[in-house]
DNA sequence: AATGAATGAGAGTTCATTCAT
DNA sequence: AATGAATGAACTCTCATTCAT
């Protein structure tokens, strides 16, 4: 009975798209323009149709910041590539504040925003954003274990070194820092780096 | 004759009652419920009466964030009394933090929500913020020239330790670090503290 | 199956419905109480439903606008059975002013109502009173042609004559001729006709 | 006692102070400006005040009205230097245009304005426009008298004369007449006054 | 499965007007 | 005589959501 599996996988095929233009939308145009409508419009159907697959519309929210770790995740993929762990801290900072400055609203909705965050009271999903987080933690213990880096407690290292990424980007995106005009933005973002790397690493 | 000065107070204290709504609805119900409308209910006046006070809705919200930056920059007054430019830093970030996880709505107000947020265009209003900013800047410029800290630029470490602070705050604020239980925020905050610093200065 | 048509006829009959509950405001009750909220309690829907069936308030009025010239311009049509330019414009006239006076809620519509009116930026809605103007135009033109009516600039003479009909209609139409009672008005405007025409015309 | 006539006076004189912020506001910046709120600002009093003097809104646009008629009627009065009737008639002709198209807001809510209108009820206001109106009824008398025009019927011929003005100024001030750029306006006026001359007086 | 039609609730804002002082 | 304070009633428009078909 391929019937109900046929049903299933199109039921599937219909949520992607529906997320998938929800997420352009994100992109290309901000939060405020993604509405229901907007998105039934982007994939050509009516807004009632989208209810059919989500409930209301922070479902469909938790469900594309969902998909916003699954990006982030396969971009640190690439890390495995790299064998120096000072090397491999430095290029995951990178890939963090890039993904960030290049997805400002889509970063927005996963961590700075306030709405729905549902997806953080059930276990299941909040997974995938655990997941992006061991990556910098495995990360740092093994910079403290092969001794470029002497911290007391990696959680707290790691968490330092994840506030400090998020909190360049948060202010860039919400716009609070006046004195660093946008087009420095990425200059500084490699400043900073620099810096945390030359004063985190032991000489 | 106390009449013009009664006028004049009373004017005030309606300001104030306005401010301490709006407030209060930010704590309660979170940006998006603040409406005029709701302003007005709280302090039992029609929404018209709101404008009488205020010109528009954005400047409710400015004030508010001024009154913010000015109870922060009272705070940091006490580190004039500190001498040591190394204690001092450590001071000035406990400061800050504790300000923010203290008044968790106005610091999201100040530096993270999605906002009109004229405050940052008129260079009058973000002076608060500026003079708040250059108190850090000096205690870094200090700790630099009295050889506790070696950075090529004061600018990015003084923007790095900024960024670092803020996105502490800012992830428990906006609820983003479900591995770490409400009652551990403190501790964190200091443990990121005394990890900051000991990277930081020059042993 | 006929339901993708009935749907388009429901659909057209809603819209006639909005125009004639606006059409019928207007009458009754002025320009400034033509509001949406008024339109919706005419046909007994929510306003958000006339939203369904027009963007805006503008397009409302520009649509009644169309209807108008449409209106006029069929009337128009009866003139191409008369052979004589001079008779011709005198019937014009006569058509115009019986347009304005039959249909006065209207006709300030179009031609007197302060609005919006995109209809006259848009060349494409525009071209609906250009062709009642070029009407006027070509039998005046044909009037000079065949000798009936002497004047160096035909658009001056066209523009003349036209200001000189709604000049007349408009102070009806905006009661600014006490001297002369609404009964009377007919008269006075067939009585301006003679005039015209025996002054106009080459004798 | 000089009392009771000194209140009276200023009584009368505050009356004037609000209906002159009251045209400046009109000329300046148009109807939908003049609200009692700015009147009262540009007389530097309370809107409450301007209550003291006027019952309401309509009441104020009215006694405008009355100021416009006072205002036209004055700059008629340069007519009687001209001794020729059928120069006179033209004269007069520019100076209503002129009028108009220099006070577009004002002529507006002496002659199309739906607003209030109640000038128009009681006789005693109406007398200033009938004065007006008088002015060139004569002429054209004279004209008829002195054999520069042919008409049956005065009154129609009068009545006709001032549409022609009005329709061709209202058409310009509630812009319908986009064949007609507004650098050729003053032209047109011209042209139509030379037409309307050349076609009606005698030759 | 899909949708057209409809709506309630609500947003910020403006204004003429009133009235106690 | 003058007014500061207050308000009710509007306004246009947008959105998430529902439900009969």
């Amino acid at each position: 009975m391929g019937s109900a599996e046929r049903k299933e996988r199109e039921k599937h095929e219909m949520r992607e798209m529906i997320l998938a233009a929800a997420k352009k939308l994100f992109i290309k145009e901000g939060f405020e323009h993604v509405t229901i409508r907007r998105i039934a419009e982007e994939i050509e159907y009516s807004p009632a149709t989208v209810y059919l697959y989500f409930a209301d519309k922070d479902t469909i929210l938790c469900a594309l910041q969902e998909l916003g770790f699954r990006d982030l995740f396969k971009r640190q993929q690439v890390l495995s590539a790299i064998k120096n762990p000072a090397e491999k801290l430095r290029a995951c900072g990178k890939i963090y504040m890039n993904f960030a400055m290049e997805n400002q609203e889509w970063y927005d909705l996963m961590f700075i925003m306030r709405a729905p965050m549902k997806a953080f009271e059930s276990p299941a999903d909040w997974n995938l954003g655990k997941d992006t987080y061991e990556v910098l933690q495995s990360i740092i213990i093994d910079c403290i274990d092969q001794g470029y880096l002497k911290a007391k407690d990696p959680q707290i290292a790691c968490f330092s070194l994840w506030s400090l990424m998020h909190g360049v980007v948060s202010i860039f995106i919400r716009d609070r820092a006046p004195m660093i005009p946008k087009e420095h933005q990425e200059q500084v973002i490699n400043g900073i780096l620099d810096f945390t790397m030359s004063e985190l690493l032991d000489k």
